[in-house]
RNA sequence: GGGCCCGUGGCGGAAUGGCAUACGCGGCGGACUUAAAAUCCGCUGUCUCGCAAGGGACAUGUGGGUUCAACUCCCACCGGGCCCA
């Protein structure tokens, strides 16, 4: 076991330790005792506003654990590390007089207790009940201060009945993208039935794409509520009855809709992109099928504005507001019509379903480049083809065409857009490209989808990839319109160049200098003149290389050294640059830049930011200012509009499994929907014979084999009787919620965790989630959120979703659930890696010296290397194993000492006998081994005093910073003072226990029950600290010579520059070593050093 | 391919732009012990000069830059990780 390194038992069995030493045996005695005192005593049981006990004096602090899946392996070392930075936060937050509010639960639902069931007929409520009670036994042995009173489960018909009814408040809603919202902005969720009203007011309509539109006041007044109206829109009161329903259903924020699934019959289920592989199941390889599936939805796309502007409020890592704000991926671009080069009478229906008669309508996210555009592309399926393949042009090749559109059909989208090999067929027809006016062909070609955008594009070679890649295959021009800043250079010194600098040899170095000039100074194209003025006066100077330079006078200041130095590094690279693009002399050089022919030559598309060229009016505008002018352009020429996409998606909300909460919903004979009423839920999960998913071509939920339960009457499931009659037979939705639904709310049912009549009342959700006094709604929320990064994009945007929603609503008071966010990081495991980089377990290798390991199998060397703990590695701690051989306040001290909480680091056993050697020489330093007795000086040592006032001042710091680590360091230093002053006095203990009470809580209990004070410690008031005994009165001051250390000096804290210069420039090594040096400058850093600038 | 993060002793790591390597582990030496374990004390970045006491030089992935002063800020590169495609 030499990977593992285990220390030796630091319970030594034999012969046996001091009687009253701090052994294993002894830590989980005291452990377990109080465990049981704070359970007996309700210690940690935080009473809501109105009950018992409460104190409204407190300030509130709500810290929230993302809760597990309580999975049948139990916890791993991974878990505890979160929870332990969230108990050490709320233990100090209570001992500073906070109400804290620290519950756990479970999010149980899930498809391992399924699969169980599946293979062992064991219901799921069984297997997951048990691994529930094994994580809570788990839980409790940390010591950690939970308010178990509070504890949920997903699965409890109790709390899901609240995941239903807040479905249920989704579906009975729609987004109102006009309505004012409680956040100040535009875009709100409303009842609706006042959708219903609204259009029954004449208000609104219905628009041709069956959207709704509002109908303007001006043509209101003019045709009134009864008369007809152009553009196609339709009134309330002309549609039918079942017009009228599917549009209300469509309007819906929950709504059911087709969507094509990954299908496995053999599974029964429909599977997640991420679970299918090259067209098989990744779990068993079976195979899988698209297949339409009617599906609950969530309209979260509603929701994009509001869930990006929220970010901005909130205290989250940056990376995590960085990918949730990649996921929405907005952005912003314009809708251009592209007039086609056509007789008119020609494909009247040619152009999309938006575009205007004779044009082709493109979306673009970079409509600076539409000066770029040479050809367009549309999508096999476009009208365009069809209307081509109807009515060909002159140019047309129908066959060719035909064969194509033929062969797009059967290749997959994802196939499609990542093929290397481009294909295409010239349509036969043109368009004209509205900024240059050239006529430029239109393709047909797979790399577009009819699915994206409008199914046709601009294609803009100089500046797309696929673009680039197209051309080039079909030898379709390329024209630059845009260029980073040293291209934009290149050209405007291949237009000004002089004859001289023009000549063979010579323009490239001056071309060189001229960039390498430019970047190093961080020049605009409004500088490049001045730029060129300098290079040529500095030419004119003619410096040998390494020597300095005459600047010129406007320049000199901002020059720190001799150019001519730093001139060889860079100037090289860009020869390298300019040689490395081929031009043939100047004259080739200059003629790239006026055909635009730039990227033709250099090989590759530019496709980032930069400076527009070659485009009339928005000449050397930066891209930003030239896009916003460009469509100020279009606009004004009724030619485009902006537009603004997003990348997500609706959240597909529905599931073929069995554990998961059912949908309170049933349908009629018509296929109609009907949600049932509150007083219904919960719609409780009926149990099943056999789990067994059914072999089926044909989708169907595993659900769906409780026929008896299915099968039910209105009255039976709790539709209202004005919406059907009782009696009416329906059907109930056999799809189950997915594993998300119950934790996008479970941090608001901790605040009430027990309510029977709302999913949580007001007042505790008032005064848990709310913002401070006179702070605005997004100032509210969960204090402290921990949990993994792995959950930063989906759980976090769900729950903030369901929470906008509930907002919305009136339901809640807040507008983002989680106000400070924070990701621990991965505790890692070590494996080693043989030298084809292939991993060998721990448990096959040995350590043959310090740092050198060998396979034991081959005999050969492999190296150590940090891994993800696996099965298969044998590298898995057990935080039980632990526990037992340390106890629990040593293995919470080690996983917060391991270094930073939102790094990932690797679990290292041998460690962590440090840890228990901080408690254990704690103990021995007040406990007599012998005796048992309490050890104390009578009188205080000076700098354990003083050594105590940092410790505690730099614990209170730290845990504001969740620095764990460091604030264990300062506590392991207070330690070594104590030992070598020989202990504390019974008030400097009483101090020092306070403090590391909240990291080691079951040691501070018993030496706080030893001091004879009244437990518990976890209540009493935080120890404060004293500023002045911070600081000694003398301090050591470095003194240094150039920035290097020669020597230190003593000086009384507190004191002046001059007198810190005076004495170190009298220091005797000081003396000797200026000897013959002119001082030239001192910089005097109070109380800290003197730096003499001196040669 | 894109985005984000990270590279400091044998290992985990510390360091508001101001004395790099706090603290812990490991290692070495010592005390206690018949002995070992446990425990306690001391030393421990590398190279180098010196019998020694002491001194010197170099070190925070690499190369540049800014600064009186850079682990820290800027640029380029190399290596590792995570997320997205």
């Amino acid at each position: 076991m030499s990977h593992a390194a285990h220390p030796a038992p630091a319970s030594g069995a034999t012969p046996p330790a001091p009687p009253h030493r701090y052994t294993a045996q002894l830590a989980n005695e005291i452990e377990l005792r109080w465990q049981g005192w704070w359970e007996a005593h309700q210690t940690f049981e935080q009473p809501n506003p109105e009950e018992p006990g409460f104190d409204a004096s407190k300030p509130k602090f709500y810290c929230l654990d993302m809760f597990p899946y309580p999975s049948g392996a139990g916890l791993h070392v991974g878990h505890p590390e979160g929870y332990t930075a969230t108990d050490i936060i709320c233990r100090a937050r209570r001992m500073q007089g906070c109400n804290v509010l620290h519950p756990m639960g479970w999010d149980a639902f899930g498809l391992p207790a399924e699969q169980y069931a599946i293979q062992t007929g064991v219901h799921p409520a069984i297997t997951t009940k048990k691994a529930i009670d094994n994580f809570r036994r788990q839980l409790k042995r940390f010591g950690f201060s939970y308010d178990w009173s509070r504890e949920v489960s997903t699965i409890d018909p109790k709390y899901y009945k609240w995941t239903q009814w807040i479905w249920l408040r989704a579906y009975n809603s729609w987004f109102d993208p006009k309505a004012p919202n409680r956040h100040g902005g535009v875009g709100c969720a409303k009842p609706i039935g006042e959708l219903v009203k609204l259009l029954e007011s004449g208000a609104a309509a219905i628009d041709g794409g069956g959207n709704l539109s509002y109908v303007p006041k001006a043509e209101l007044g003019i045709f009134g509520v009864q008369g007809g109206l152009g553009g196609g829109l339709r009134m309330w009161h002309e549609l039918s009855p079942e017009e009228k329903r599917a549009f209300i259903d469509d309007q819906r924020l929950a709504y059911l809709a087709e969507q094509v699934v990954n299908w496995c019959p053999k599974l029964g289920t429909a599977l997640a992109n991420e679970e299918v592989i090259d067209g098989k199941s990744e779990r068993g390889g079976f195979p899988v099928y698209r297949k339409p599936l009617r599906q609950w939805m969530f309209r979260i796309t509603a929701y994009c504005e509001r869930l990006l502007d929220g970010l901005d409020a909130v205290d989250w890592p940056e990376s995590t507001r960085i990918q949730q704000r990649e996921w929405i991926g907005r952005s912003e671009g314009a809708e251009i019509d592209f007039a086609l080069d056509v007789p008119d009478e020609w494909g009247a229906e040619a152009t999309s379903a938006d575009g205007a008669p004779g044009a082709l309508r493109v979306f673009t996210t970079r409509p600076d480049t539409v000066g770029g555009a040479t050809y367009m592309v549309v999508a096999p399926e476009h009208a365009l083809v069809e209307a081509v393949l109807a009515d060909p042009r002159a140019e047309t090749d129908a066959k060719a065409l035909r064969a194509y559109v033929e062969q797009a059909k059967h290749r997959a989208d994802v196939e499609r857009q990542e093929a290397k090999e481009k294909t295409g067929v010239f349509t036969g027809v043109y368009a004209i490209n509205p900024v240059t006016n050239a006529r430029i062909p239109i393709w047909a070609a797979d790399y577009v989808l009819m699915g994206y955008g409008t199914g046709a594009i601009m294609a803009v070679p100089a500046h797309d990839d696929r673009d680039y890649a197209f051309a080039r295959a079909f030898h379709l021009p390329i024209r630059d319109v845009v260029y980073p800043r040293h291209v934009l250079a290149m050209k405007r010194f291949a237009q000004h160049a002089t004859p001289d600098e023009q000549r063979d040899g010579d323009w490239i170095g001056v071309l060189a200098d001229l960039l390498g000039y430019i970047t190093s100074n961080d020049l605009g194209p409004d500088r490049f003149d001045d730029a060129i003025k300098t290079i040529r006066s500095r030419r004119r100077q003619d410096p040998r290389p390494g020597e300095a330079v005459a600047l010129p006078p406007d320049q000199a200041p901002n020059e720190p050294g001799a150019i001519g130095q730093r001139r060889g590094v860079t100037k090289t690279q860009w020869l390298d640059l300019i040689e490395a693009l081929g031009p043939k002399g100047f004259d080739d050089f200059k003629r790239r830049f006026d055909e635009a022919r730039f990227y033709d030559h250099d090989g590759g598309a530019f496709t980032g930011h930069g400076y527009a060229v070659n485009t009339p009016n928005i000449e050397a505008l930066p891209t930003a200012q030239a896009q916003r002018a460009v469509i100020a352009w279009f606009e004004e020429q009724g030619l485009g509009s902006r537009r603004i996409n997003y990348k997500l998606r609706d959240w597909l909300f529905s599931r073929q499994r069995y554990w998961g909460e059912p949908f309170p919903i049933v349908f009629d004979e018509r296929g109609d929907h009907h949600g049932v009423q509150a007083s219904a839920l919960p719609v409780s999960l009926p149990d099943l014979a056999d789990y067994t998913p059914e072999v089926s071509d044909e989708p169907k939920p595993l659900l769906a084999k409780a026929t008896d339960w299915i099968n039910t009457t209105a009255g039976e499931a709790g539709v209202a009787p004005s919406e059907l009659p009782a009696a009416t037979a329906v059907m109930r939705e056999s799809n189950t919620m997915p594993g998300w639904a119950g934790s996008c709310w479970y941090y608001l049912r901790y605040c009430d965790a027990h309510n029977a009549d709302r999913f949580v009342g007001t007042e505790a959700e008032q005064y848990w989630m709310g913002s401070a006094p006179g702070q605005p709604a997004h100032s509210g929320g969960v204090d402290l959120y921990v949990g993994g990064a792995e959950h930063a994009v989906l759980h976090l945007l769900y729950a903030r979703f369901w929470h906008k929603l509930l907002y919305d609503l009136g339901e809640v008071s807040t507008d983002e659930p989680f106000k400070k966010l924070y990701h621990q990081g991965l505790i890692l495991s070590h494996a080693y890696q043989r030298d084809d980089r292939s991993l060998v377990p721990v448990d096959e290798v040995d350590e043959s010296s310090e740092g050198q390991y060998i396979e034991r199998a081959t005999g050969k060397p492999v190296t150590q290397i940090v891994a993800k703990m696996s099965k298969s590695l044998r590298n898995v701690v057990n935080p039980d194993d632990i526990i037992v051989e340390f106890g629990a306040d040593t293995f919470r001290l080690y996983e917060m000492y391991m270094g930073p909480l939102d790094a990932s680091k690797p679990w290292n056993t041998r460690d962590t006998v440090g840890l228990f050697r901080l408690l254990q020489g704690i103990w021995r330093q007040v406990i007599d081994e012998q005796t048992g007795e309490l050890t104390l000086r009578d009188t205080p040592d000076e700098t354990v005093e003083r050594q105590l006032h940092r410790t505690i001042a730099k614990v209170t710091s730290d845990i504001e910073r969740l620095a764990f680590n460091t604030a264990i360091g300062s506590i392991f230093e207070l330690r070594n003072a104590a030992s070598k002053a020989g202990g504390f006095t019974g008030d400097q203990l009483d101090r020092f226990v306070r403090v590391i009470a909240p990291f080691a809580p079951h040691i501070a209990e018993e030496l706080w029950s030893r001091l004879g004070k009244p437990a518990p410690v976890s209540l009493a008031p935080w120890p404060g600290y004293d500023e002045t005994m911070l600081v000694d009165d003398q301090v050591e001051v470095a003194v240094q010579i150039l920035g290097k250390v020669k020597a230190k000096i003593m000086a009384p804290t507190g004191a002046d520059e001059k007198s810190l210069e005076t004495a170190a420039l009298a220091d005797e090594r000081i003396v000797k070593l200026l000897e013959g040096k002119t001082v030239r400058k001192v910089i005097v850093v109070p109380g800290r050093l003197v730096n003499i600038v001196a040669n």
